[in-house]
This record gives structure tokens, sequence and C-alpha cells, in this order.
DNA sequence: CTACGACTTCAAGTCGACTTTAAGTCAAAG
DNA sequence: CTTTGACTTAAAGTCGACTTGAAGTCGTAG
């Protein structure tokens, strides 16, 4: 029904503090907000920018990547190059955490079938894989 | 050769800096180190650990979940069923994770082929998946 | 002998992302 | 008319993960 919500729907849809919806509006996060008896008023546009935000957050960006990434052309929005640029970097950093998560997962499963030490032999191989050129140069 | 590594050889081997080598010591994460003229001093098996926090670090856990899942059985290490537990809630985590981050990446390259008002259309996509039922109850 | 560089400890500072607190405004209910 | 509850602001506080700073200890080089 209500095209107007206050501050505290919008916090409950997210299950975000009213807090939080100001610190994302003072931070440039959400655009400052229409006020009626100095009090915020959102239409459902803000719901959907939230959503967005929220999916972003989830994903390990930070409020600062994100602002750039999706609010970031204040200056007449050039059509959007650096955007692409950006989101082509951020990509292929959503590629690597992918690929560590991977393989933290199999680590956890390794460790699991446990001989008890397999902690500190995992680290072993996993460390000979990834630097045995500065460790076994100098340490060996 | 040398079996006994300052800690600025542990650190540099991480790329990390000597003060949080003793920052992991001191909340539990590395074991009190032994020590020569009063200075720590390490053999290898502190690198086999610290790849374990490291990779574990990089796939996004606290340095306190990897004291519980690590190293988090003082008490005459029970056979690790509470580990067991604990990695299984892990991996769990990680997948959903992954899950996220694929979504984030659909998202982003959404965006980039960009009929410019994308982004708010892509939230609206999501919320109205995500959340249908407490937003079209409430406040339509 | 002294100066240097690498170490030591302990306390305080930083940064991101909020939260909490204090003091005040407003509209509806009693 | 007063109280209540949801809002407002600005400033200060919190938490994790460290870093920085101050003051001191070593062993080696000059």
């Amino acid at each position: 029904m209500a095209n107007h919500l206050a501050i505290s729907d919008v916090a409950r849809v997210f299950g975000l503090r009213t807090s939080a919806i100001r610190y994302y509006e003072q931070i440039g996060i959400l655009p400052p907000a229409m006020r009626k008896n100095g009090r915020r008023c959102y239409d459902k546009s803000v719901l959907f920018r939230l959503e967005v935000v929220q999916r972003a957050r989830e994903s390990g960006f930070t409020l600062e990547e994100i602002r750039e990434l999706f609010f970031g052309f204040q200056p007449a929005t050039p059509p959007p190059k650096r955007w692409h640029k950006l989101s082509e970097r951020k990509i292929a950093e959503l590629r690597i955490r992918m690929k560590q998560l991977k393989l933290m997962e199999t680590l956890l499963k390794q460790i699991q079938g446990c001989r008890c030490n397999a902690l500190e032999e995992c680290g072993e191989k996993l460390l000979s894989k990834r630097t045995k050129e500065r460790i076994h140069a100098r340490f060996d």
C-alpha cells in the first residue's frame, strides 16, 4: 500500500538497524532521503538499491568499493567505461576468492579425515606448493 | 640450513610484519615461541602452521574462528568431534559464500551489459526473489 | 666504548562499519 | 497537557586485526 516507507520499515526489510541506514546515507551509499516533518521518508526504489548493496556486502565488497562500483559516477555519468574496468577487476577478484574457498574446503575435509597431525602436514604441502622457491632457497 | 628462524624471517616468508606474528602469539594462534637471548626463535613447523592460518584468513575466517577450528582443543585433545562439527559448519558456510560470489558475478556481468538502469532493475528482481513474502505482505 | 640494527614489552592508536548515547522534535494517545 | 514512541543530530564508543610508539636489551662492527 504505502509507497511511503519510514526508516524503520526499510531497516526491518533487510534486518538492519536504522542507524545503519543513516550511516549509508551519510557515506553516500544511499542518496539523501526525502523528508516529511524532518523525518526520512522512502519509496520502494531504496529497497532495490539496498538489495544490491546487501548482495555486494555479502560477497565481500567494502562499502567504499560498493560506492565506487555502483554509485561512483557523480559527474554526468560518462558512458560507464570506468565502471566496466572496475567491475572487470572485481569479477577477477571474485574468481580468485572462489578458488581460495574451494581450496579451504578441501583442506577442511582433509583434516576431517584426521590422522591427527594432518594439520601441519597440510600446511607443509600447501607451503611447499606456494613458496617452494622462497623458503627452500633461503632456509634449507 | 638454519633450522632457526628469527621473527623477521618468518614474517618475510608470509609478507607479514613482525608485529603481526607477535600478535598471533599473543592471541593464541601461534604457540609461545622458544627464546634465545630473550628473542623469539622458530623452526620450520611455524611456517606450516602459518600457511594454514593464512589460507584460512584468505578464505574469510576470523582469527577467533581459526583458533577454534585448528588450535581450539586445549584440554587433552578429545578425539576431535567438536572439531568435526565446527568444520562441517564451516564447510557449509563456505558453500554459501561461494554461491553468493557466483550470484554477485552474475550481477556484475548483467550490469556490464548496461541498459543504464540495470542496477535498480537487478535489485528489484533480486529483492522480489528473496523477500517476496515480507515486502509484498507489508507494503503492497 | 659506542653506535647500530634487530629485537623486546606494553600501551595506545588506526581503520572500517557500524552502534550507542545524549539531547532534542513531533504526532498521536490518554 | 503530558506522556509515549519513533524519529532527528552530532559525537563518542566498539570490535577485529593489527600497527605504531616509547623505552629498553642484545650482539656485533667500527
